[in-house]
DNA sequence: CGGGCCATTGAAGTATGTCAAAGTTTGTGG
DNA sequence: CCACAAACTTTGACATACTTCAATGGCCCG
């Protein structure tokens, strides 16, 4: 496969009119260059927590960005796995296919995640992941990045750290879906979703859903009907307010109940 | 928490007539000495791959074993993370709380395995592991590990790539539950084990199962009597035989299309 | 403005959870 | 070594939460 992943389709690149320009390639401008310290996610990020030391370290790993538009792919499954990939902005959903032709997905990606960490495992991505709506990455050289692992201790403890938290992430997601009632699936979902938002300074009690209700029902292990109708539901107690993708969580302890037992 | 996970119960150590020996100290005789040179699953291990440097260093890191008899905790929720633990022989199962008091089972180890990497997102351990049968560890310090990568490359290519395997056992098993029937997880379950089996040089057609009906309805997300109903039914259609926790894959291929595809 | 995707809601069928009872295996203590 | 108890497994009957199928309406993008 002589297919680069750094570079993706060039149809990536050109976007909302701006001018082609090859994400390798540093950027003339010196505000919009590849260090980490102007990106409003940097706290969430690799470099959160690095002295001076490792930060200079990590920016030489940094070479440009990954522009996509909603829909296309940050990497596909069977690629071969050559980079890790910060999200900058936007978000994400990785699909993983079933034998049958079927698809599912298997997690969901926001702005300071790390994406990609499942190629470690035999060099190759088992996942797609897609962008749910415009937004860019920075893609890391995974080799180089081990490498700098080598010769700076604080980077290698961030960095697993931050593999321990995908690991985490895996079983939440588990022990939300684990023997629960659709319902309860879907109250836990709403309230992750708040946490992330909140986490990344965004209002904890009002968001947009960035994926479908079919993505919703595949991550939870229902269908997007159920989904449909569980929103409806907390939307008739009171618990929250539904507006197409808008979600207002009116009564998050109450939504808090719903996902912990079951309501009568 | 003045526990040291690398001790345990005292009672641990007590097992089978054994003298009480700790297992942080070092065995007198050299042949159950603490080098990886031995183990029956150095293979499938944290050595694989290593040259004689790698192992030399990697032998400087182990110190002693955890014995466990069936039941006995390795480590337990909540507990500081400070040591991974190899399995050595012996199965073992990870434990999930859930906020109502419940239980479900996240994880099934084997021999080769490294456990515990779940600790190190926030340095607590959110899962208890659960020792199937009889069995044994090698705790190996984690913050030493770090270390010792930061100074070895392969050795840190190596703890990466099985972090990465223990990423990618995660999906398997959230692609093994999601939107499948009960039986086809059942399936899968069995195939899974057989291929877990093989690997480690047992049987792939007949092998016994650690774990109740109970625990694998918990991993599957289903119930215990549905798993039941399920291996009845395989053996009814004569995919397999079933003689309490002996199982045989008589028609392997047939179990892998109920595995992939709903029968009629 | 039109077409396609997405969301909502209803009705009906079914897979699976729940409850219960009986049989089996395993472990313990005399 | 045997007997008893506890834990596990199997099987049946029943209830129900959820999927599936279908039809309608809304939203967004070209």
């Amino acid at each position: 496969m002589d297919f680069n992943p750094a570079l993706g389709d060039v149809a990536a690149i050109r976007w909302h009119g701006l001018a082609p320009s090859l994400p390798m390639a540093r950027s003339a401008a010196p505000d919009t260059c590849d260090t980490c310290d102007t990106c409003a996610v940097r706290n969430l990020c690799l470099p959160c927590g690095l002295d001076r030391e490792g930060r200079a370290i990590l920016a030489k790993l940094l070479s440009g960005r990954r522009r996509l538009r909603k829909g296309q792919k940050l990497y596909r499954e069977g690629e071969p796995f050559q980079f890790l990939y910060a999200a900058r902005f936007g978000s994400f959903k990785a699909i993983c296919r079933l034998r049958d032709g079927g698809e599912y997905v298997s997690a969901f990606h926001f702005p300071g995640d790390l994406m990609g960490f499942d190629g470690m495992a035999d060099g190759h991505h088992p996942t797609s992941v897609i962008a749910l709506e415009n937004a860019e990455a920075c893609p890391i050289a995974y080799e180089q990045l081990m490498e700098a692992c080598a010769h700076s201790s604080p980077l290698l403890k961030r960095v697993s750290r931050l593999m321990g938290m995908q690991l985490v992430r895996e079983y939440r997601c588990s022990k939300m879906v684990s023997g629960r009632h659709a319902e309860e699936r879907v109250a836990g979902f709403l309230l992750q979703l708040s946490e992330w938002m909140k986490e990344r300074g965004y209002s904890a009690r009002e968001f947009q859903l960035r994926m479908s209700r079919a993505d919703i029902g595949s991550y939870l292990g229902t269908t997007l009907e159920t989904v449909s109708r569980s929103l409806s539901l907390f939307a008739r107690e009171g618990c929250i307010t539904v507006d197409n993708r808008r979600i207002q969580l009116v009564d998050p302890e109450r939504l808090r109940i719903c996902h912990a037992v079951r309501t009568g």
